[in-house]
DNA sequence: CGTTTACCTGACGCTAACGTCAACGTCAAG
DNA sequence: CTTGACGTTGACGTTAGCGTCAGGTAAACG
């Protein structure tokens, strides 16, 4: 018994994975996917499925595109996926690198935004008293926006 | 006694910044900064360097170049400030927002990573008695490294 | 038979922030 | 005089990952 393995159009797999169609062909041109074709008509098989399970999770450890395909290429060259898995296991080093600077830049600029929120509003605060006919018209808009909801 | 401001010239900020010439030519295309001019060439005051350094945290923190120059706008067009402040004070919590929701995806793939890592690490380990060639190798190298670092 | 519906192939557009190149001007030093 | 350093203005190129047409095919429905 061969069941017939189940098979999945382009739009079955973009809703099930939500992206959009122009997305897969455009994975294919890239080399990423290669389904079969029924006319013109591409049948992604559960292989095709799978494949793309992959492309999905490295984007979403932020590999390139370009990258992913390799990887994807080396593990269907090599059966042991030997190579396969040193290659992934060094890409992925050095994205977990990338992402850990990437994280402490942000942490950088995320404390120098929470620093300049400080300052703002310790201006702000001060200013307040003496408000200024801009600030007058601010609330008025507000109060009126206010009970319009109402 | 006025003492004439000092002045820069294009290299200058360049260097200083370390930022392309062709980067301030950029900013000066699109409304961040607009030095004097001595003929052709640009003539930049104390107070274009200074929003040269507002430009430059902008982007240190993420800010789209279009946005620092609605914020510098801004800062002209109020002599109080006190728009250009909360101004200012939205985008930065916007960022703020922006940049922590980015840190939460960052830690995801991260951690997404280090699950990676450590599966294909553990298939590497059951793998290794079977010991590659290409694993012999590598041995190999890294043994010869080690001694030449001793 | 006509009309949706789903699918196809180009091919150009878009965003951000510059890089790069061409072709030229200007000025001081050797 | 010539060379080199520095400056200028366009204008096209780059990178990634698709979006968005335009124009055409093919099968299924009523």
């Amino acid at each position: 018994m061969v069941r017939p393995e189940r098979t999945f159009t382009i739009s079955e797999l973009a809703r099930e994975f939500k992206v959009t169609p122009r997305a897969l062909r455009f994975y294919e041109d890239k080399g990423l996917l290669a389904p079969q074709r029924d006319g013109l008509n591409r049948v992604y098989s559960g292989r095709d499925r799978a494949r793309l399970v992959l492309v999905l999770k490295g984007k979403s450890v932020g590999l390139p595109l370009v990258e992913i395909k390799e990887l994807l290429d080396l593990y269907n060259a090599d059966e042991q996926h030997r190579a396969q898995n040193e290659a992934a296991l060094k890409k992925f080093r050095e994205r977990l690198v990338a992402l850990e600077e990437q994280r402490h830049d942000i942490e950088g600029a995320i404390d120098a935004l929470k620093d300049g929120i400080a300052r703002l509003e310790q201006v702000l605060a001060e200013k307040a008293p003496a408000a200024t006919i801009s600030a007058a018209r601010a609330y008025e808009r507000e109060a009126r926006r206010r009970l319009a909801e109402a």
